[in-house]
DNA sequence: GGAACCCATACCCGGTTGGCTATGGGTTTA
DNA sequence: TAAACCCATAGCCAACCGGGTATGGGTTCC
């Protein structure tokens, strides 16, 4: 029962590769050089976290010469919201029940 | 640098934890008994993952007799649900940079 | 009071993981 | 072509973590 929104909270549950992930988002396009600079590892482990960050969708690289570039796709973060959105609709349905039973206890 | 969005996303991250959550987001307060049957742990390990859960400030507990009851605190996914906002947010920006800067090349 | 019950804590263990260095393939530059 | 550069992979290690069993405190029921 492993689904999707595994990956994704698992992925992002890391510091580090969050913060790569909310460089791209902040800074749009950048080379793993640029990425390495200010974030406190190595060049292999900035790859490795990039690497773990396309594996769930979260990034797409773009090779160009001895580059690569990296940007963030936005929309892998679509399940991460319609969980907590489907979270929010069980309190908000448990509530509703609530009511009714309260309504019909005032009869 | 270890803020909020740390302890929210690593505790979502497991699977057996994320699955309780779920529980008491649908099914509303709980025991500790009535949540280890289906969960496919022993209890201990459930009342383990329920104590990261509360720390998380994710769940609340009450105590009446010798049950615990556990029951979701949907308000601590706000940081979360601000966090995506937020990364949605510097895509948009950016978005209207890029559009900006056509703009006044067009000219 | 003794027994059964509910839950939390202590302790241990194996797997995962995030960090490192070393290295090599591919690309540009001198 | 040689050298410098960019990046990915491989291999290694220490730390963390999620699982288990054992146990004890507190509570209810005979």
């Amino acid at each position: 029962m492993s689904d999707a929104h595994d990956m994704l909270f698992r992925t992002l549950a890391d510091p580090t590769r969050r913060a790569l992930f909310e460089r791209l988002c902040r800074e749009g396009e950048r080379t793993v050089g640029a990425l390495t600079t200010r974030a406190g590892v190595s060049q292999p482990v900035v790859s490795k976290h990039l690497g773990v960050l396309k594996q769930a969708g979260l990034v797409r690289d773009r090779h160009e010469g001895r580059h690569t570039y990296y940007s963030a796709q936005l929309g892998a973060l679509a399940p991460l919201v319609d969980w907590t959105r489907e979270m929010a609709g069980f309190w908000q349905s448990r509530f509703d029940d609530l009511e009714d039973l309260l309504k019909r206890m005032d009869q």
